[in-house]
RNA sequence: GCCCCAGUGGCUUAACGGUAGAGCAAUUGCUUCGUAAGCAAUAGGUUGAGGGUUCAAAUCCCUUCUGGGGCUCCA
């Protein structure tokens, strides 16, 4: 990526500006606050003010009136040199800007300093050149931000803006916010009654909706037959176990905050599973393997629980009960290239079926220097980084590294895609585990009959978990499902009441044939019937009235409203090969 | 968990200190209709829950629950 030359452009520029043009309007108003970090952002920036009140929508409107006035007033933004006692003045009444100017000099950097009018700030830079070019900003909320992204540290108050080089591309951002809205799947799940939340279930616990369990089980299939094909197999495990098993996984000691608390039962302690590794490594170990074995593949749509803070839940997209695409790979060294290429392969594959098309990779790294977050094994790290790290250049796939972003037992290579409102998602993962063959003494017999300790595991969950794929499916099609995985396929409506035993005929006919089908006879006018199908994001709609009794022909109204006359046996014909093709 | 916003019948929402009103959906009747809403009637809410202020609370205050947004894309 070439970070110099975006950083130096117009557009981040001006995004840069305006978030120091956001706190001198700030400072000219709330005079005692003390001013965090301004970065710049996907679509704009923000600032993080010091301060004990939240800025309320009437100081937002003031902010921004004073952020027009000093856009008016024209003034050049300059790089600054600050002789030594302006330079302990300005620290003495900013706290923070200190904090970040000691970490600067401790790092042997020189602090560099950026101003308008008397407006002063601790800044890298670069900057446009004038005020007047900040014109087609709007600041868009305020909301609470922890000083260095840390909940251990001081709360701030943020406030983001939008920042554009034209006014056209500002609106556009501004109408494309607004229809995401409209596409958000907790309002489509809710117009085509897909899944619901219960108060009395309790949070991040969605419960799937007939129609949404249509569309989940589709998924659930689709992967069941890919998988069946790769050569995995497939288990069931249970929803909790003993505390030992945690205990001999690692996940009790590395990830004790992401698990549920324990039960205390008269056998002992026990947990909700918050992944199916153990109980996969427990059946690899169950008897003794076989080099022929090997690759083994288990495979499971697990249910596990996590113990996600409240805060961050939402909708499906983030939820306390997740029912994973999982499955664990026990392979030996030589083989984990090519099991890692077929996975990320399989990837791919699935994405094609699905219609998705921009998504990256990104390879998460451990981090050597926490030994508390990650399992110490120095040289096991390097190896695996370096295996996950070839494939990715092999297939040629554009991939992005991230350090201090693996799991505990080894890293990963994740896939990431932008949800309709442009936020950063995690959909598929595929990690490196070479921890758990020593936890779980997992071994083969070799050629000579020798025990070999080597087991390594690659956990990996192509489709993610229902709950955020069935979200993003409804947002990238806005609730208009392709046929194989709508809920209702066919809508058929008769015209008049004299219409009903041909059309029952029809219905019963059709879902014989494993059409999901939907018969309309309520006594409404046709054009009613033909709404209310639509709303439902019907994929084909069949009105039935004398006419087709007469040919026995339908007429077949499709998702952009053409209609067309084919006969009974054609369309059935039709929506099977379609379904079956899933395009 | 923390900060902000919101919570009115199944859904969308009005009333913002003065006895909770509408549309959709539902039910019933009339209508028997050809591709995005036929007509009418009926039923359904003590405004998330609990407490307080007031002659009077959906409306103001406190507590709590739930939903939504945000919590490093580092000067």
């Amino acid at each position: 990526m070439d970070d110099t030359e975006k950083q130096d452009g117009k557009l981040h520029r001006i995004r840069h500006s305006s978030a120091h043009l956001l706190a001198q309007a700030v400072k000219h108003l709330f005079p005692d606050v003390h001013m965090g970090i301004g970065p710049v952002i996907e679509d704009g920036f923000y600032y993080d003010f010091l301060r004990k009140e939240p800025f309320t929508p009437e100081d937002l409107k003031k902010i921004s009136k004073k952020m027009k006035e000093l856009v008016s007033a024209a003034q050049p933004i300059n790089k600054i040199e600050l002789k030594a006692d302006e330079e302990k003045k300005f620290l003495a009444h900013e706290s923070l800007k200190k904090e970040l100017y000691d970490e600067l000099k401790a790092k042997g950097e020189k602090p560099t300093f950026y101003g308008q009018g008397t407006f002063i700030d601790l800044c890298r830079g670069p900057h446009v050149e004038n005020t007047k070019e900040l014109k087609h900003v709007q600041l868009t909320k305020a909301s609470g931000a922890y000083w260095k992204g840390d909940a251990k540290n001081i709360q701030l108050q943020r406030i983001y803006g939008l920042a554009y080089e034209t006014e056209e591309e500002l609106k556009q951002r501004l109408q494309e916010l607004e229809d995401a809205e409209k596409y958000n799947h907790r309002k489509i799940g809710e117009e085509m009654e897909l899944f619901a939340l219960f108060d009395l279930i309790g949070k991040g616990l969605p419960v799937w909706l007939p129609k949404g369990e249509i569309i989940k089980s589709e998924v659930e299939k689709f992967a069941l037959e890919t998988e069946a094909r790769a050569g995995y197999v497939r288990v069931s495990t249970p929803h909790l176990a003993k505390k030992e098993l945690f205990m001999r996984s690692g996940h009790l000691p590395y990830y004790a905050d992401g698990m549920y608390p324990s039960m205390k039962m008269d056998d002992g302690e026990y947990y909700l599973k918050s992944m199916n590794c153990p109980f996969h490594h427990l059946i690899y170990g169950k008897k003794v393997r076989s080099y022929r074995e090997l690759p083994l593949r288990i495979a499971e749509y697990g249910i596990v629980y996590r113990n996600e803070l409240s805060g961050t839940l939402a909708g499906l997209q983030r939820v306390r009960m997740l029912s994973m695409n999982d499955a664990h790979i026990y392979c030996t060294k030589e083989q984990i290239e090519l099991e890692i290429e077929d996975v990320l392969k399989m990837i791919q594959s699935y994405f094609t079926t699905f219609g998705f098309h921009s998504y990256w990779f990104r390879l998460s790294l451990g981090d050597k220097s926490h030994t508390e977050k990650y399992i110490d094994e120095p040289e096991n790290w390097d190896h695996a980084e370096e295996v996950l790290r070839s494939v990715l250049q092999r297939l040629q796939l554009k991939y992005v590294e991230v350090k201090d972003e693996a799991a505990f037992y080894g890293p990963k290579i994740d896939v990431q895609f932008k949800n309709v409102f442009g936020k950063e998602e995690t959909m598929s993962t595929v990690q490196l585990d070479f921890a758990a063959k020593k936890r779980f003494e997992l071994h083969y017999d070799d050629a000579y009959g020798k025990q070999n300790n080597e087991v390594f595991v690659i956990h990996r969950a192509p489709l993610s978990t229902h709950e955020r794929f069935v979200a993003f499916l409804i947002e990238l099609y806005k609730g208009k499902f392709p046929l194989w995985l709508s809920p209702v396929q066919v809508k058929l409506m008769t015209v008049n009441e004299k219409n009903t035993a041909f059309a029952e005929k029809l219905f019963k006919e059709m879902k014989e044939k494993g059409i999901r089908a939907e018969l309309d006879l309520r006594n409404e006018s046709i054009g009613k019937k033909v709404r209310s199908a639509i709303l439902e994001r019907a994929n084909y709609m069949v009105t039935i009235g004398d006419q087709e009794e007469e040919k026995n022909s339908l007429a077949v109204r499709n998702r952009e409203g053409k209609v067309e006359q084919i006969s009974t046996q054609s369309f059935v014909h039709r929506v099977l090969d379609e379904i079956n093709t899933k395009c």
